[in-house]
DNA sequence: ATGTTGTTTCTTGTATACGAAAGCTTGACA
DNA sequence: TGTCAAGCTTTCGTATACAAGAAACAACAT
């Protein structure tokens, strides 16, 4: 999986695009980024099918390939599904956790804090997503996990911009806890519950970010 | 999407590998599918990628690409997850579904109902299929619809086996009645339980099922 | 007899070459 | 001056050629 260059470009490619080094819409000409990365054709095809498979460009034959324009609604829903996901994997999780996965997702959320309080914005992120990978595994179920890592993984450039709002970390920080002590009473509707209201919130910034966005850009 | 040969290519080896043509675990020439197929390889590798992306096969660098063995836990896993999307979509469908498509699932369901009377197995399945498809939609969540639509269309010819047991299809019938019924109050909480318990009970009596081959093959 | 090593062969991964289709430019005509 | 058409360029899709890595087999040594 990670031997051939077909493989490495890829990755570049799907990073380069998250980054936001290629702009939505903007077309990737196949000969230019294969004397970019010095390689032919080939590979640069295989990697820019893989991330149409992804969903990260758009293919229109005979046209050429284009970074996909992701629209405010389709994010949402997107926001939305991901709640979903992380209510099932709550769900699932009470009743399956482990003392020990739980004393680490106390463990983590500490560091959290702390990241917090220290202003260390790149360590909370850090945190905060070690926080939900734990709760996906401990689902106990590992298609689920793995839907659920690469949904989360295409929502993390969103979810950057909207985390900076005064007042949420904190609050979402509360929210971490009280979904610990769910787990911890093995509730499952409530830690569902409660894991969709914290994802859905996210979706909710987001919508008054766009529309404030909207109104001054 | 459709024009170039790949895009033919791919979409039968897929119909090929689901329905059993290559047993699992084979490898896929690339020479030999390409002479098969009357193109070059280039076309067959470019196939193979997207089956790799979806997850039918695996590739293994050097080594070639091999039709993935489904082994009976992630299948169970899977169908827990079809049921949590289900139960995800019908949560949302009932706040958003339409008078108009209220009716429409009645109509499938008496149509449903008359292909099991008339012992109309195919018949059966694709009334099966609409109802479940028309929640998706009514879910008013385009991106869920689609990944729902996603791994029932994965897990369909798995469903398939399990059907046949005796009296699944009039209980079936009858869960899909009170699915339309709890839609029609608009109660999410009780559509969701109900839309997870149609779908979880078919992993369960699949469980069965491979319990049983187990012991007498 | 068995384990190891070298060789051979087969298959993948990458490069290059070629044909076809879509868009752009240029020129002519209304 | 505007519009349409023909050819020209560019880029995609496919074919073929070549290189490199892995597996199989055989031969040799212990």
């Amino acid at each position: 999986m990670s031997g051939s260059r077909s493989d490495r470009i890829a990755e570049t490619l799907e990073d380069q695009i998250l980054r936001g080094r290629f702009a939505p819409g903007t077309r990737l000409d196949e000969t230019r980024l294969a004397d970019e990365h010095e390689v032919s054709r080939t590979p640069v095809r295989e990697a820019l099918q893989r991330l149409a498979a992804a969903g990260l460009v758009e293919q229109h034959p005979r046209r050429g390939v284009f970074v996909r324009e992701i629209g405010t609604i389709e994010l949402l829903e997107m926001f939305e599904v991901m709640a979903e996901l992380e209510a099932a994997c709550g769900r699932l999780a009470a009743r399956r956790i482990s003392d020990e996965a739980l004393d680490e997702l106390d463990r983590v959320n500490e560091r959290c804090h702390a990241a917090m309080e220290a202003g260390a914005i790149d360590g909370y992120y850090r945190e905060n997503e070690s926080f939900h990978h734990l709760i996906y595994a401990q689902s106990g179920n590992g298609f689920l996990e793995r839907e659920a890592i690469r949904l989360h993984r295409r929502l993390k450039p969103f979810r950057r911009t909207q985390l900076h709002l005064r007042g949420r970390i904190a609050q979402s920080m509360q929210e971490h806890r009280e979904i610990v002590a769910a787990l911890r009473e093995g509730e499952a509707e409530r830690t569902a519950a409660l894991l969709r209201d914290h994802v859905a919130i996210q979706s909710e910034k987001f919508r008054h970010l766009m529309a404030g966005l909207r109104e001054t850009g």
